[in-house]
DNA sequence: TGATGATAATTTACACGTCAACTAATTAAA
DNA sequence: TTTAATTAGTTGACGTGTAAATTATCATCA
């Protein structure tokens, strides 16, 4: 106890006084490690995670999603999306397009080169996750979805 | 199964295609919700996640240190810390003070607003975590921070 | 000594993410 | 119908993170 890894390599004397504090910091260098990873696959197909999420939602919607919908499915807020969209709309995996019903609402599309981007990184992703989460036993793996889960539920409204 | 909370909120109609790929973004979106709450709270203090961060660290080694240590103890890579000191040290919450046998390092101190901010900080920041991790009890909290090690522990290096 | 190589820190350029304020289009209400 | 309140999306300013190139200092070794 109180010896964990983190708190070692950090080099602490005491490492965390509270069990909180050494999850909430695990919890933040986990997920960063793991997103420094796949940052590191993508950049080899062009894309940076928050383009090939967008890139993911909208073929798991598989039809002209307005953008703001987009920027509700990822962890990004409003204004980030629009500048998000201009880069991809730039490199031609994306298009806009006005919805003529409301015309306040803008239509985001896959553009044709999206598809082979897409296909051409479901296996080294899948290959990827298989990798990063090596370490845990398929139980505890569905422990810690269910932990996560557990502990994110009352954060997610306000 | 197949059922989680992330799965159905995002609406997608199979959730999730593997137990890692739900367990990846279960892990991004919790650090990034208590993220947001913690930077909230930072916020009506003056200061940002990054700026707490570097500070707290700067008590705990209770030295004068170099910004490259600095750098190395935080997730931000080295050319980030630049900016980072400087916003510090406008706020007059760090120094810049030159090392005399090494003129190439730069060592940071804390200034004396410092201790005031970070003091008065302690309370609302212990509140906060445990108010974070209330929906898990004891046991459960320690089995996430054991299986956080374990998972990160092949990914710190590389 | 003097050239070479390593190290500390910075600069520059770009991609996000957040907040506050704004425009344009739609809806609701007086 | 004209006005007021909403809603979709954008813009601008700022803080942060990354990569690549630069500057300044130190260390080493011929």
């Amino acid at each position: 106890m109180m010896g964990s890894d983190l708190g070692r390599r950090i080099g602490k004397r005491e490492p965390f006084e509270t069990k909180q504090e050494e999850a909430l910091l695990g919890l933040a260098r986990t997920a960063d490690r793991m997103q420094a990873r796949v940052a590191r696959l993508l950049k080899e197909h062009g894309l940076t995670p928050a383009q090939y999420n967008v890139l993911r939602i909208l073929r798991g919607l598989g039809r002209p999603t307005p953008i703001l919908e987009v920027a509700q499915s990822m962890l990004t807020e409003t204004p980030g999306i629009t500048g998000l969209i201009d880069r991809l709309e730039k490199l031609e995996l994306v298009r806009r397009e006005r919805c003529e019903r409301d015309r306040r609402v803008i239509f985001v599309v896959l553009g044709p080169r999206a598809a082979d981007v897409l296909t051409g990184l479901d296996g080294p992703m899948a290959e990827l996750r298989t990798a990063l989460f090596a370490g845990l036993s398929p139980s505890d793996l569905a422990t810690l979805v269910r932990l996560l889960d557990r502990v994110r539920e009352p954060l997610e409204g306000p």
